[in-house]
RNA sequence: GGGAGCAUAGCUCAGCUGGUUUAGAGCAUCUGCCUUACAAGCAGAGGGUCAUAGGUUCGAAUCCUAUUGCUCCCACCA
């Protein structure tokens, strides 16, 4: 046999994945069988594989196989995102590489060109998934713009009209200059960043004329003030009380506005008057509407001054500023300009600055569909892990405004709206039925005087589909209508597993949808990850180079190597700081795994060979071991935490199945194996492979497959998880007691410098108890074990307790006695602070009469354990001092 | 500005309904070992006023209050 020292895995991932795509296991199809499914949060469809979906596919990977392995029938539904903005962003990017301006083409060409983009680039993400591991039902692999799965955003968009909660109206939107669309509120990051206040001279109009008279207002931004429409002042503010009914003009161009008063004014702000403008700032704008104030926008979709400006027409809003501030300083108008820190809003896919602006969109009533989705959480219908996170749910859900869903882009699902040439429209599924409905308004019609919207939808309408569209998608979430098998069978799906970030977004508006159309949540848990930092805390991003790429950790590492680092350190909700080191230790686990098949494998069985003592007593220890251990690693299943129950099975493995399972029973060197210590310690290597493989399935499913002949179509992944048998205390702990005393020993010998090879004879005092002797003889090496009344008299050794049990080493001229006496005084020190502790406990009548039983009783055991050590100590002492 | 959360070993975190001797892991550190599975290993050791100050209680890392420091979310103060 020739097994390599060092686990290789490169040699073996690839190969074990494309066995298990060969022998079509990931493949769900419904049965009588309970279900568990997840669908994955679908990534950008150009999306690279980062650190974030390691981790988020990771844990969804582990709960999947586990699952599998718990005898259910498991699915995993994969997919990608068509992402408008990101996507649309990368294909004009790609398009101006190649010297095309978007404005050039048609929205047929340009689609061609997205959708060949897509069909070269995307999907990328879902072959790095098959690198990790992931256990997904590739067959039912899904895009939120195939064709079944547009067609039902369609539909739902003409549901929701139909029934009165799409409307189209004209509102205050963020406007993304650089992407040329619309963003909804959530897509706006708001950063604090360093600005200017600029304190402009506005002087007052006499009949039309300038006067020398002059107001101060303060602005951030001077580039607007063509826009102004009036200028503002508290009501209750004194100060500008001679202001009522005056008109001022406007520096530079010199027009005309009014003061108005409106309470929305602080008057301690600034100098107390404000500046309206109702084109370029939402307050602004509400106040516009209660004055009556006229609407003047004098910024064009690119961020650039219009002609309604008059002056720096075609300048880029920033550098307009620079202009502006440059011409009012010039000519008399700045009073002082300030250094000042604002919240200015960014665009979360382009970056670029806001603009606030005015523009016709499409909106979906939300304060009906919030509050059910709100309910689903508050009932416990729907649990979110950490819980922490219901707060922040709830928060939004009752302060959640209605959703803009119209996108200024081609790349998605086309809003189904048809203009007639009057300027009404129909809203229809297609354009043969919109033709019709417009007929019924004009019977005259013909097809090509209709024109569709322009506009595309935002993203997250169609992904608030995706747990029912991936099931089924020809009638979206209509099951009485449709009643389709997958969508009953599979739906709602168990676990959800993704980022806090899109919480909002996403996780509340599938809620919504889900109750919508099927009545039925659609997932029960809400698993929310942390987000993948480097170990100093920042978030990994590609201009700080801070991101290692996860395609070449798994080559350095292997998949399971890099999955347990992962897993380790990822408590729900917390933020991971990842560290490579946390990786090399999931490969030197794997390397751990490896080398005890190795061991395992190396061995020679013989008929003849009798199991020893210290083999018996290994087996039957261990196996009430893993029984308990596996017990505790199905609760921490089931409240979630992931990363504690790989720690528990790595403890097992390493410390107790390697360090003292196998050491306690691997034959001396040249002996041969009895049957029965074989055939337990595969059983126990064979169970603890299948509790490994939910978190490192490629290890486990080779090791499992070279651990005796196997058929074809075999597959760890598929056979049960082993169950929790009962298990004995007493057991348990009198190993437990086995393993101190051999503790005990060995640091006697490291610190005295007794080389293990040395045999040593063991004394103890009797009563002895201590069940797990060959343990002991085995592992400290003792050549025999003697039991005494008394042993007080020796002095040329060392003793330790094990509880209130007493042990000595005879070490001839080994010991230093002083040294010894030091000892024994600290450890006598030590007791007698504690004893002291208890015993002020135990007079206490308060602590007797209150507390209950149990803890007294624990509390006088304590006492008097303490007062057998210290007799013990004292006795040897007194033996120590006397020469 | 409003809200939420966190603060335990050098680092990352457990510690559940207050009570199991002196608060636990893993990593890192230090010491000794190439012992016939594994140096990607083995054996051993050190390391904590549980952020601070009060309070409740027979008993507090755990519950309450305040303070300090950090993080996140939400928000239009020109």
């Amino acid at each position: 046999m020739d097994i390599p020292a060092k686990y290789d895995p490169s040699v073996t991932e690839d190969k074990w994945y494309a066995y298990w795509l060969e022998n079509n296991f990931f493949h769900s199809e419904p049965n009588e069988k309970e279900p568990y499914s997840i669908v994955i949060p679908p990534p950008n469809v150009t999306g690279v594989l980062h650190m974030g979906h390691m981790l988020n596919n990771t844990i969804q990977d582990v709960l999947v196989r586990r699952a599998r392995m718990m005898g259910k029938n498991a699915c995993w539904v994969p997919g990608t995102d068509h992402a408008s903005i990101a996507t649309e962003a990368k294909v004009v990017a790609k398009l101006k590489e190649r010297g095309i301006e978007k404005t050039s083409i048609t929205r047929e060409q340009f689609l061609d060109e997205a959708w060949k983009w897509k069909e070269e680039h995307g999907g990328i993400i879902l072959e790095q998934l098959k690198k990790l591991g992931a256990s997904c039902d590739w067959d039912r692999t899904r895009f939120t713009m195939d064709e079944d799965m547009s067609r039902a955003v369609i539909d739902v968009f003409v549901y929701f009209y139909k029934k009165g909660l799409i409307y189209r109206g004209v509102r205050m939107v963020n406007w993304d200059p650089q992407g040329h669309t619309a963003v909804s509120d959530e897509e706006v990051i708001h950063r604090e960043t360093k600005s200017k206040l600029y304190y402009l001279k506005y002087f007052m109009s006499e009949n039309g004329v300038k006067s020398d008279k002059y107001i101060i207002i303060a602005t951030t931004r001077p580039e607007t003030i063509m826009a102004d429409a009036a200028v503002c002042v508290n009501p209750d503010d004194e100060r500008y009380r001679y202001l009522r009914g005056k008109h001022i003009q406007i520096p530079l161009i010199d027009r005309e506005i009014p003061v108005i008063e409106d309470s929305y004014v602080t008057m301690d702000f600034g100098t107390g008057c404000l500046k309206v403008t109702p084109a370029h700032d939402e307050n602004d704008y509400a106040i516009g509407l209660r004055h009556n104030l006229p609407v003047m926008d004098i910024i064009d979709d690119n961020g650039k001054l219009n002609e309604k400006a008059r002056i720096l027409v075609g300048e880029d809003r920033f550098v307009a500023r620079k202009k502006i501030v440059k011409m009012l300083e010039e000519q008399g108008y700045m009073e002082k300009e300030e250094d000042y820190l604002s919240q200015v809003g960014y665009s979360e896919r382009t970056n670029a600055v806001i603009e606030p602006r005015l523009s016709m969109q499409w909106f979906l009533k939300m304060d009906e569909m919030a509050k059910r989705a709100l309910d689903c959480v508050e009932s416990g219908d729907i649990k979110i892990i950490p819980d922490k996170y219901t707060n922040t749910y709830r928060h939004w859900m009752e302060t959640v405004r209605d959703w803009c869903i119209s996108r200024q882009l081609w790349w998605g699902q086309r809003i189904p709206a048809y203009y007639l040439p009057d300027g009404k429209f129909v809203v229809e599924a297609d354009a043969e039925s919109a033709l019709a409905a417009a007929r019924k308004i004009d019977s005259s019609l013909k097809k090509e005087d209709l024109k569709q919207d322009p506009d595309v939808l935002d993203t997250w309408f169609s992904s608030w589909l995706w747990p029912m569209s991936v099931f089924d998608p020809s009638k979206p979430g209509f099951p009485e209508k449709s009643p389709n098998a997958d969508l009953q069978y599979y739906y709602p799906t168990n676990d959800l597993v993704t980022a806090p970030e899109i919480l909002f977004f996403w996780v509340a508006r599938m809620v919504m949808a889900g109750t919508e159309f099927t009545g039925k949540i659609p997932f029960r848990n809400v698993y929310l990850t942390g987000i993948v930092r480097d170990k100093l805390g920042r978030k990994m991003s590609k201009s700080l180079g801070n991101s290692p790429d996860p395609i070449k950790l798994m080559g350095k590492y292997g998949a399971d190597g890099v999955r347990m680092g992962m897993l380790l350190c990822s408590s729900a909700g917390n933020d991971i700081l990842f560290d490579e080191s946390q990786v090399e230790q999931g490969r030197n686990f794997s390397n751990k795994i490896w080398n005890a098949f190795r061991l395992v494998k190396s061995w020679e069985i013989s008929a003849e060979a009798v199991q020893s003592v210290s083999q018996k007593t290994a087996v039957v220890w261990f196996g009430n071991l893993l029984n308990r251990t596996i017990e505790e690693i199905n609760d921490d299943f089931s409240k979630y935490r992931l990363s504690e129950s790989l720690m528990t099975v790595y403890r097992l493995f390493r410390d107790d199945f390697c360090g003292w399972y196998l050491e306690l029973v691997k034959p001396e060197y040249g002996e041969k194996m009895d049957i029965s210590t074989f055939s337990s310690t595969t059983d126990f290597l064979d169970k603890l492979l299948k509790i490994l493989h939910p978190y490192m399935p490629f290890i486990t499913e080779e090791i499992w497959q070279n651990m005796e002949k196997r058929s074809k179509g075999e597959t760890i992944m598929l056979q049960r998880m082993p169950e929790a048998g009962s298990y004995s205390e007493k057991i348990l702990n009198s190993f437990d007691a086995a393993e101190q005393v051999v503790n005990n020993i060995r640091n006697i010998r490291q610190s005295k410098g007794i080389a293990m090879k040395k045999p040593l004879e063991l004394f103890v005092k009797k009563p002895y108890g201590t069940e797990a002797d060959s343990v002991i003889i085995k592992l400290g090496n003792i050549s025999g074990i003697k039991q005494y009344d008394s042993f007080d008299n020796n002095i040329d050794g060392v003793g330790f307790m094990v509880g209130t049990t007493s042990f000595f080493l005879p070490l001839g001229n080994l010991i230093n006695i002083d040294e010894e006496i030091v000892k024994i005084r600290s450890d006598i020190e030590y007791l007698q602070k504690f004893l002291k502790g208890v015993e002020n406990k135990l007079s206490n009548r308060k602590f007797i009469e209150k507390a209950p039983e149990k803890v007294v009783e624990l509390e006088r055991k304590k006492k008097s354990d303490a007062e057998t050590k210290l007799k013990n100590l004292n006795n040897r002492l007194c033996v120590l001092s006397k020469d």
